[in-house]
DNA sequence: CAGAAATGCGAGCGATCTCTCGTGTTTGCC
DNA sequence: GGCAAACACGAGAGATCGCTCGCATTTCTG
C-alpha cells in the first residue's frame, strides 16, 4: 500500500521532507485496489510505457485528478502493482513450492506442480507477465521489478538445491536462473497458443525443464518406469 | 533499402498513390546506411519506442528533416533495420548453420556451433537483441518482426531435423520454437554478466540445449567419452 | 452540527515526440 | 552554364502524455 497512514505521533511541525501522513478512508481504499486493478489490465494489453495514466483513469472509471490522490506517479502504480502480484504469488507458492525432499517427491512431480502453478497464476493475473517481462520498464522501476525477478529465483534454488546436494552455491544459482528464463520462454510459447495446441506447449515445457535438471540429479539413465 | 527507383519506365501520370520513384543519389544511400546504423546505437541503448527520431537524426548528426528525406516514419526505420540485420545474419549463418548430417556431425557440435555463431553476431549488432526482444515494438513492426522470427525458427528446424527424422512436423516446429526460446533466455542471462561467469552461462546455455534435444535422437545414455 | 480532512473532478500546463514545410544548397545531366 | 531533382536544414505544427491546481463534494471527528 503507498505510503500509510504510520500514526505520526509527536510530529509537532517536522517538515519530514516527503510524506504528509495521509489517513485514507474506506473508499480510499477501495479506490486503490480499482485503479490497481485497471492499470493490471492497461499494462497487461498495452504494457508498460504505453499505457497512459489517463487511459488508466478512465478504466478505473475516475478522473486523471482522482488517480494522483492515491499514487505520486506512473511509476508508483507499477511498483505497487508489482508488489502486490508478487505478494499473492508467494503465497499461491507456498501450498507447492516448499523445498522437498528428493526421496519422497519425484523431480518430475515437482516441475509439473511448479508449472502448473506458475502457468495458472499468470493466467489469473496476466499483468504480472507483462511486469516481468519488461525491457520497456524505465529505470526505477527496475529496481523493484529486480526484487520481483530475485525472489523468484530464489525459490527456484530452493526447490533445485535438494536435487543437487554437491553443486556449489554459484552453479545452482546458475542453474535457478536458467530454468526461469526457460519457464519464461515457455510461457511465451504457450500464451501464444490455444487449445490441444497450448497443453503441447505445456508438455513440451515441463519436458524440457526435466530434461534439463534430471541430469544434475546424480541419476543416471534407468528413470523410465 | 526503403523504395527503390524500381525504374519507373512507362509511368507517365500513373498517380501511384503511395511512392513517387525517388532516385538516391551515392550521396543518400551513404546517409541511409549512416542513419541505420545511428539507429541501431540509440535502439540498442533505449529500445524501440523510447528511441526518439530526432535522437536517431543527432547520433547520426543530421537534422530531423533530413532523416524523413529517406524513412517515412519511424516504424520503417526498424523494420529497415531489421531486414538488413537479418540479411547480414543469413549469411553469417549459412557457413554454419545449414543441416548436417548426424552421422558426420554431431548434436554436439551443431549446437556449440550455433550459439556460438548466435552470440558473436548479438554481440556485433546488439539492436538485433533490442528488436527481436522487444514486447515494447508497435503493431506494425510485429509483422515483418514475426517474419523475422519465422525465419530463424524455419532455420532451426531444418537443424533440429536430421536428429529426430521419426517426429511429425508439428512437433519439429515445437522443438525449434522452444530452442529459440531458450536461446533468447540463455542470452539474456549471458549478456547480463561478463567474464568467466559469462563464459559460465554460454556453457550452461549450450548445456541445456544439448539435454533438451538429445533425448529426441534416440541416441540412449552411452555418450560420455 | 461545524470544521477539517479526505476524496473527486477536469481543464490545462509544460514537456516531449513524430512528422511537415518552406527554404537554401549540392549534385547529375544536357 | 543552366535546369531539375535530390539533399539538407531547423523551426514548429499537431498530438499526446504525465502531472498539477483550484474548487466542489463526501466523510470523519469532536
Amino acid at each position: 500500500m503507498p505510503e500509510k497512514p504510520e500514526k505520526a505521533g509527536t510530529e509537532t511541525t517536522t517538515a519530514a521532507a516527503d510524506e504528509r501522513p495521509r489517513r485514507r478512508q474506506a473508499r480510499g481504499e477501495r479506490r486503490i485496489t480499482q485503479l490497481l486493478e485497471a492499470a493490471a489490465a492497461v499494462f497487461s494489453t498495452t504494457g508498460y510505457t504505453a499505457a497512459s495514466t489517463n487511459a488508466i483513469a478512465r478504466e478505473a472509471g475516475v478522473s486523471p485528478g482522482t488517480l494522483y490522490q492515491f499514487f505520486p506517479n506512473k511509476e508508483a502504480i507499477a511498483i505497487e502493482l508489482g508488489s502486490r502480484l508478487m505478494h499473492e504469488m508467494r503465497q499461491s507458492y507456498d501450498e507447492v513450492l516448499t523445498p522437498t525432499d528428493p526421496a519422497v517427491t519425484s523431480l518430475e512431480e515437482v516441475i509439473t506442480g511448479a508449472v502448473d502453478r506458475f502457468i495458472e497464476f499468470n493466467g489469473r493475473h496476466p499483468a504480472f507477465f507483462a511486469l516481468m517481462h519488461g525491457p520497456d520498464i524505465p529505470g526505477r522501476i527496475a529496481e523493484e521489478h529486480d526484487a520481483l525477478h530475485t525472489t523468484l529465483v530464489a525459490r527456484v534454488e530452493t526447490l533445485v538445491a535438494p536435487f543437487v546436494p554437491d553443486a556449489p552455491a554459484p552453479a545452482v544459482t546458475r542453474t535457478a536462473r536458467m530454468c526461469v528464463g526457460i519457464y519464461k520462454a515457455g510461457l511465451e510459447l504457450i500464451l501464444a497458443h490455444e487449445g490441444a495446441e497450448r497443453e503441447a506447449y505445456i508438455q513440451e515445457l515441463k519436458e524440457a525443464l526435466l530434461r534439463y535438471l534430471r541430469p544434475l540429479a546424480g541419476a543416471s539413465c534407468a528413470d523410465t518406469p
